[in-house]
DNA sequence: TAGATTGTTAATCGATTAACAATC
DNA sequence: TAGATTGTTAATCGATTAACAATC
């Protein structure tokens, strides 16, 4: 139960893009599962995303054997494996900090409940929100992240402040015990080992696509001359 | 101007993370520049992300040669040229698709105007939204991508539509001439060669952070006994 | 000139893919 | 058994890092 793997040897660092390739799997099982297909292979899953089905059994083979030669992976037995693994056979409890424009979004947001991730308290410094619910959702102020978390025993926060703000947050969050954080802020957070954050920087996104828009534009007008 | 090097070497493909350094870069350089330093090093940029001081060099040697040997990078030199690299020295015409949830924070929310995107049309099939202004950004019927964003010239546009419609819409707009999309919608989008898809898929990133949570639970479970 | 730092080549590292024995 | 597909090793590919001549 503790390891996977009961040979004894060694267990793997796993590439952090095969944990995100799980999710993708796993998406993609619901629906065969949906579906009501029995079996699928390695290969009828990578076609689905432009992926190698070398990679796909060796992602898989990184948490066991889940896979019966000749046959392929029975659905739901990989869809359940796949779930126990990436933890969401759980509720988890989150919490958001900074209720500005995009913290109110993210907490309407229905694709955070649906997946079992329930925003359940808010934090902000602005007085006119502290005090008040959104929903069932209390508002606390900043200063109460640490008893609140330790007390109810959080391990995952959302950063939706401004980047001057970010840090700090971070390290009452840490401080509190969290070890994930989806962060929403343009900048890069230190934390201590462990604690594992995301980034998502909506600007350095828009700017890459900006950076091909202009080189396609580049390249249209050069060839038309 | 049209080849950034002029020795006739055959230009190299530029990797994709390459290009998300430069705004990262890019954003390093601001700061800096509004402290009024002149010159940083590539050591002073890389440590400031934990990055190493020769892939700054490499990033930035695949667009030029920006640099004073002995010196480093003059900040306002090398800021403006990333901004034009990355085609950030004019403004972009962003078409959002979706007046969901999570299209209606995405259109309030200040970042994207703020880096020179400006959303500038909206489209949805809700009737009762079709028509209407929000702000001064019109909504219009999906059925209309094709010939506003032809008229307008648009290239940019976010996708913030349930999964089930995102490739019939994503159809529309590379048919309308889009070459670049944000894409909020949780799942693969499949484009022709010369469209370029970011995708922000929070779920997957929610999974990931539960599966590193979820480890060190039981690690910690484990050490303790 | 002496010290510093670039631009670039070569070495290293890690991730993806091909190939195939094992086996359902 | 014959056909198919896994799990895994070896080969390939690409990206990161080290090293250093060029040069400010």
């Amino acid at each position: 139960m503790r390891r996977e793997k009961s040979d004894g040897s060694t267990r793997h660092r796993i590439p952090e893009r095969t944990i995100a390739r799980l999710s993708i799997y796993l998406r993609c099982l619901e629906e065969v599962v949906a579906d009501g297909t029995v079996a699928v292979s390695s290969q009828q899953l990578a076609k689905r995303f432009g992926l190698n089905s070398a990679q796909v059994r060796k992602d898989l083979a990184y948490f066991g054997q889940f896979g019966v030669r000749g046959l392929g992976y029975y659905t739901e037995e990989l869809k359940q494996n796949l779930e126990r693994i990436l933890g969401l056979d759980q509720e988890w409890d989150v919490a958001l900090v900074g209720l500005g424009n995009l913290g109110s979004a993210l907490l309407r947001y229905r694709g955070f409940q649906q997946r079992g991730f329930r925003i359940s308290v808010v934090f902000d410094n602005d007085p006119s929100k502290v005090g008040r619910r959104i929903g069932k959702v209390p508002v606390r102020p900043v200063e109460k992240i640490v008893p609140v978390l330790r007390r109810r025993r959080m391990k995952m926060a959302v950063i939706a402040v401004p980047a001057s703000a970010a840090q700090a947050v971070t390290d009452r969050l840490v401080a509190a015990g969290v070890n994930a954080i989806l962060n929403f802020a343009p900048t890069q957070l230190f934390v201590p080992k462990g604690v594992k954050v995301q980034n998502v920087d909506l600007s350095v996104m828009l700017k890459t696509l900006s950076f091909y828009t202009t080189r396609s534009a580049r390249d249209t007008r050069v060839s038309d001359r």
